[in-house]
DNA sequence: GAAAGGGAAGTGAACGTTCATTCATTTCTT
DNA sequence: AAGAAATGAATGAACGTTCACTTCCCTTTC
């Protein structure tokens, strides 16, 4: 009853994703604040009156934004947790990500949203969802890779799945630097990242 | 001739020292575009009209505020330079300033002007500068440490610099959290750090 | 010491623009 | 024909900035 997912209804979500997708870089150009709602309809390609037939109201339009970043990082995970080695999957997904979000305006909304998420609560909890999430699907991860149950994971990790998370996003963040320097410090940072994992994988080799 | 500070001015600089420290919490609260002149003023203590003495534009705030955060910085590096072990020194510092910016708006500031520079050019020079100003202090640090020529420590540690650099900014934008799993984060970046200039101290005991 | 002058400090209404949002209307699609 | 999709002008509020104006404080003059 609640969910008949009429042709009509898969089109108009389709379309939802499509706008999303323009209005990204609308956002990314001029920030959550500075882009007016003229120039996401703009960047929509169609007129402010239809755009609101999308989205009840700006607010909505960023929330939405991070909601579909969260299911896109789920979809990641699900192929990393399909994979006959989690661990080593996750550790080359995380250095391709690092490299697509440097060259694409994704670093630049994920520094906008980690702003607002700082003064504006609903923005908070929407990063908070992210986050969670990726914490959760790390500590997945490091279960199976380590076939330790998931409460004694939790414990001993969480906080280097948090600190990954971290890394990734303060990584899409960097502003552009001289290829040679953005290598140097990308090969650092994910050496960290190379370290906490290696630290999880450790403590499945006690059990071995 | 060209700068002949009389006391007038010097009292003028120190009201707009206060008055930045006063707009900065305004700016942490609604974000560079989110917060309007009204509300600067009002956080001033002043009315529009009067804060437009001290300030040309809204821009020119933002920029001065950095400004401001850069000198405060270069403060602390010169008592860091002054000490008999600078390496242990800034080890501490670093410590206490991301404890620091953590309980106060310095986060959110970061994160907004981190924001801001990937979108504004005038904004990313500003904060170039700062990254450029904070590496280059760093490694005057290394090589009154190491021993080494200037040269050779860029060479080698350029990259180890701005990895900290971005390590105590990722650090400051965190996202409150609960008390123990901001603790645990928190080890674990300042391990990192360690672990970076622990490379640069190795590098001078080849020598002895 | 009182009066007068002058410039800095401070005010808030006014300006033109842009904002988010609404809606009567037209154009597509089926 | 009927409903979905799309338009863009209209609305009132809020924006950054300006400006004519008042208040304050200190120096000079008598």
């Amino acid at each position: 009853m609640t969910s008949v997912a009429t042709a009509q209804d898969l089109r108009a979500e389709q379309r939802t994703f499509d706008i999303l997708a323009l209005v990204r870089v609308a956002f990314a150009e001029k920030g959550f604040d500075g882009a007016s709602m003229q120039d996401l309809a703009r960047a929509a390609g169609m007129s402010v009156g239809n755009f609101y037939r999308y989205f009840p109201s700006k607010a909505a339009i960023v929330e939405q934004l991070i909601a579909h970043d969260l299911a896109e990082m789920e979809g990641h995970f699900a192929e990393i947790m399909t994979s006959p080695f989690p661990l080593l999957t996750l550790k080359q997904q995380v250095a391709l990500q690092i490299q697509l979000h440097q060259e694409c305006v994704d670093g630049q909304i994920w520094a906008e949203i980690t702003a607002a998420a700082l003064r504006k609560p609903e923005i908070a909890q929407a990063a908070d969802r992210m986050e969670a999430s990726i914490t959760a699907n790390l500590m997945q991860v490091f279960a199976r890779e380590t076939g330790l149950p998931l409460a004694e994971i939790t414990k001993r990790f969480q906080s280097h799945a948090s600190y990954i998370v971290l890394l990734v996003k303060a990584a899409s963040m960097q502003a552009p630097r001289a290829p040679e320097a953005r290598d140097a410090l990308n090969t650092l940072i994910l050496n960290t990242i190379d370290q906490m994992l290696a630290e999880v994988a450790r403590a499945s080799l006690k059990v071995k």
